[in-house]
DNA sequence: TGTACATCAGTGAACGCGCGTTCACTGATGTAC
DNA sequence: TGTACATCAGTGAACGCGCGTTCACTGATGTAC
């Protein structure tokens, strides 16, 4: 990698390549947002390696690409459930998870876009989206769970939590999906959006109080 | 095309083969919904030609493929108005507007991703994106407009209606491209969605009176 | 009415390219004796 | 302590494939005389 010569790893640790592989890939694979755009050849030549190489840690590209999605669903819903944490109640909590959404879209547009907007090489098309088992559907479950926290827990019903949780969840992915698609126009602060539309779908502490 | 020898045009109406290009090739791109997957040669042989016949009628694929993408910005520009033209007053027309939207993305998820979703070979890298002349900012330019009509003009006002536009917008975008890159997840209809987050933007008759 | 000819709608073969993957190999390195 | 050897981390050349595009061509067809 950069100029000087890559030196062969020593003779018990060839493993660590399939460290160095993913990370590469990683890298490639949110530049161009497209699992098909992303070479074995290019992975190879970013880590200062034939392509052959490649082929001695993962069987074919698919798995390569499987391994790697499995990894960015990992780190999306762990930054959510992060920004959720330290929130003083479940409708701050939801407010910044669906920040954190936002944010983690915005600034990653190529890795937002594999994991949610991919078809071809996308987690359907590699068998992860398996049920609950697929981490797509564990983020939204967080989400939803966030919903349902931050309701009204008795009093008169609003509309039932998985509807408002789907309706949040289009608005957001929309949001992200459309910004990184149509930069030419001129979006206002994702933050202020996300805020409008939570009061608007009665999803904030004040509207619980009132 | 079919079983049957394809008869070449006569001598004066090779140009008819152009639009013959022109319908196969949207054809395969609304399956694919992707520009890139679909090739010059599997376009040639639903024609019932060889591929260099293509590059008689079109420079180079890029220029098919912009010739196209205007088509269908056309196409789902006028199915929305259409949808929209006979409603009985203004917020009636705003709900058949979003509705349409839904339906358009729904049932036809190739064309609606290659227009709203693409990023290789979409609007903004073959140059149909130019500011206003761009005719996805046109379509939303017409949504945006409805949403004002919808508004009460005076009385206190709401949110401004470039936002409300926006959030409105970027929910309709995510709820179609959610649904078709997850259909394992179990959709209530986009009807009801979509009413219920125009009730919840303020953006029905009823809220207006009120 | 008949014929020579320019034009037109394609064809067929070939090109250079980049891709993922295979296979036999090589040379350094740790280990067993 | 020294040496033979098995193992390991890759390499280098080649494969078959599908792609968009080129180029020279062919044969039917309308038109001019």
């Amino acid at each position: 990698v950069g100029t000087e010569r890559r030196h062969r790893y020593r003779k018990g640790e060839g493993a660590r390549l399939r460290g160095d592989i993913l990370a590469a890939a990683g890298r490639l694979l949110a530049e161009a947002g497209d699992a098909d755009a992303v070479t074995i050849r290019a992975i190879a030549a970013a880590c200062g390696v034939t392509p052959p190489a490649i082929n001695q840690h993962f069987p074919d590209k698919e798995a390569l690409v499987r391994t790697l999605l499995r990894q960015e669903f990992e780190a999306f819903r762990t930054a959510l459930s992060e920004a959720a944490a330290g929130a003083a109640d479940a409708c701050e909590a939801l407010r910044r998870r669906c920040q954190a959404y936002v944010r983690y879209g915005t600034e990653r547009p190529g890795e937002y876009r594999v994991l949610f907007s991919a078809r071809r090489l996308g987690p359907a098309e590699l068998g992860i989206a398996e049920g609950a088992a697929h981490p797509g559907a564990a983020a939204f479950g967080d989400l939803l769970a966030a919903v349902e926290r931050c309701l009204p827990s008795e009093g008169e019903p609003r509309a039932p939590a998985a509807q408002l949780g789907l309706e949040l969840w289009a608005f957001l992915h929309g949001l992200v999906d459309l910004r990184a698609g149509k930069p030419e126009i001129d979006w206002p602060p994702g933050e202020r959006l996300v805020d409008a539309v939570l009061g608007q779908l009665g999803l904030t502490e004040a509207g619980r109080v009132t």
